[in-house]
DNA sequence: AAAATCGTAGCACGGTCGTGCTATAAAAGC
DNA sequence: GCTTTTATAGCACGACCGTGCTACGATTTT
């Protein structure tokens, strides 16, 4: 065998460098020559690791899909059952949000991708997964609250999406601080939820 | 003078055609020689209207606003004075959102240009003011319904662009009725609004 | 030492794109 | 009738794209 690579690490460098990429310019940036320019590599690398443009966005869309995953479960795990409902349900909102940098950069990768989704099956595929899974989130996270209605998990996602796509197009119009207002409004004007009274200044 | 053609028409003719594609394949399908082929002209024809393809966009991105604001507005005229508060909402809300075919066509094609609009400064200014009027719109909505709150405004702007993506991505999963279900549940559990439980079926 | 394997790199081809430029036919003005 | 103007059309160029293919060290295996 050659070099002493781990070819794991660099298909995460290559796929790191589409997300700049696409970050910076749009997806139609993403093109190979971009990429390995980004990565420092030469064009014939990138395809060494991934045999055509297609794969690699897509193993890019399945990146960022699992990236969310991860935040969540590790949202989970840092739970306490006698935590404070309220700051449980901002937290976990707030991973789908750009409340920080990194964060907008992600969500403006989501943006150019699941817009790409709309026209590309395989990538539509995968945008589904992330629907569901928001939907899920949100079902559980109002289960937790009292309300169990499917409209309300709707509603909630909805919202989520919304101010994403707010946020990261508008970002001087919708600062971090005017989401977690809204944030806050759609909390606690929930039916069966505490009234968050409690928590006014966020 | 040549031809008896109003050039006003051929431009809208175009920029109807720049819909069509964007529509089926995404803005990057909307290529000069694509568009002149849907228009059933010649890619030189096109050029006469529009000097360079990035015109030609910018004038469909403009039309893409002008359309919305004709809408709202006409909706407007339509209303009297003694309509129900609730259904004045839900129509207005309504004129945002992919109910049918034709507004799902719409819809989808200002999905692509928005996301365009992130990384295109031009087409960002555009996308600004398409944000600024779905505020104004509803800020005056909730005003009319008793609630006087910017970050209620936010709040309805947010979830509107959110089942608008939703629905557009997912259209299986978000239908009309969820739609309606969601708005319905937005605009009774306003804080200050009629709780509407006179329109439990819609 | 030789062979097989893998990371890296680059060339070259066919395709598509926007655009500068030119050509032609038709209608309007003189 | 001649000129001017406009609509339509097409060619050709340079740029960029993805990709098939080859080459060449470096490293492990035999």
């Amino acid at each position: 065998m050659p070099k002493v690579v781990d070819p794991e690490q660099r298909r995460r460098d290559i796929v790191d460098a589409v997300f700049r990429v696409v970050a910076r310019g749009g997806i139609q940036q993403a093109t190979l020559r971009n990429v390995a320019a980004e990565a420092d590599l030469a064009i014939g690398s990138v395809r060494h690791y991934f045999a055509s443009h297609r794969e690699l966005l897509m193993a890019a869309a399945r990146e960022m899909v699992r990236r969310v995953d991860v935040r969540v479960a590790a949202q989970r795990e840092r739970r306490d059952p006698g935590d404070d409902l309220y700051l449980v349900a901002q937290e976990v909102a707030g991973q789908f949000l750009p409340l920080d940098a990194a964060r907008a950069d992600e969500t403006a990768v989501w943006l150019d991708f699941i817009a790409a989704a709309r026209t590309d099956p395989a990538l539509g595929e995968i945008a589904a997964e992330l629907h569901d899974g928001l939907r899920a989130v949100t079902g559980r996270l109002l289960h937790r609250l009292g309300v169990d209605d499917p409209v309300a998990a709707e509603h909630l996602a909805a919202l989520l999406d919304g101010l994403a796509l707010g946020a990261t197009l508008h970002p001087d119009r919708l600062s971090p601080d005017t989401i977690r207002a809204v944030l806050h409004l759609h909390l606690t004007q929930l039916p069966g939820a505490a009234d968050g009274s409690e928590h006014p200044e966020i």
